[in-house]
DNA sequence: TTATATGCAAAAGCTTTGCATGGGT
DNA sequence: ACCCATGCAAAGCTTTTGCATATAA
């Protein structure tokens, strides 16, 4: 990671103008989202996390979470990622620290991480399918023998 | 894919001896279902799929197919992956036919394929992680140019 | 005979949607 | 002014669970 709250910042900004471009307008509680996303949103947010944490002054209601991050969805500011519990897990969409996840099967745990020869090989496969790629998750599961590192 | 219904008869076998062996019974609607993953189970069928499937002559009830499902997961006979539209979706575990899935964005068509790079990629990955893996989920996204090709 | 399997119906969640109100531009 | 944004509550779904009954072994 670089320094500070330079990458939140550039999401950021890149979002808002990215939504303003799409006719969107910025209440407040969309805006309280966006910026809990950039905030917090590097890894694996569920929308009742999202709601929590942007209850600082105002609060942001469930439905209006969901309809922030279906819309930022659509707009590929926003990545998605369905769970084994049923519960969808939202993670912004920055190019600068993309990255997968993979998961401890006993605790549930998850840590994220990133492979450049992965990222070749899915490339390479999209390339041999004829496949034109807009996106692509990857899920490990296992378990570690000394337990899961620290993130 | 080789000879007919070899692989078919084959994890049907194994399944049925991993579930004997695991102190389970083999009742109508358990047998229906498991007989109906083999036959049509290669390929990321819903738990209602499963159960209109198993409607040959008995039935099977949408309770009893998420049952077995669930048994059959946990004994590592089945795979399972949560799609975007919250709906869960099986699969053999047949490592004969290791694939992951390619979805077309625009119709949601989904291709399997299989990559034996990845895969040396994917291993690669864990070894470094010190992860002892015991599955893993990759879904590439995207549209083909000329639209999706046949299965 | 005893523990498991099954179906039905109810419960439990997460997610979406309708509607009236508030707010941005 | 007009249209979008928001909250609340209700609806919609898939998936899980309780319970009584049937059935393997």
């Amino acid at each position: 990671m670089t320094a500070g709250g330079a990458d939140r910042d550039r999401w950021l900004a890149h979002a808002s103008a990215r939504m303003t471009a799409a006719g969107l307008r910025a209440g407040a509680a969309r805006t309280a989202v966006v910026e809990t996303l950039a905030r917090e949103g590097q890894c694996l947010l569920t929308a009742a996390e999202i709601a929590a944490l942007s209850r600082d002054g105002r609060a942001a209601s469930i439905a209006t979470v969901y309809r922030v991050v279906e819309e930022l969805s659509e707009l590929g500011l926003l990545h998605r990622l369905d769970g084994r519990d049923g519960v969808a897990r939202f993670e912004i969409a920055d190019p600068e620290h993309h990255h997968h996840h993979a998961v401890d099967e006993r605790t549930g745990a998850v840590r994220p991480f990133h492979d450049e020869d992965l990222e070749a090989a899915i490339a390479a496969v999209a390339r041999r399918l004829g496949l034109e790629l807009t996106g692509h998750d990857v899920v490990l599961r296992g378990t570690w023998p000394q337990g899961p590192p620290p993130t």
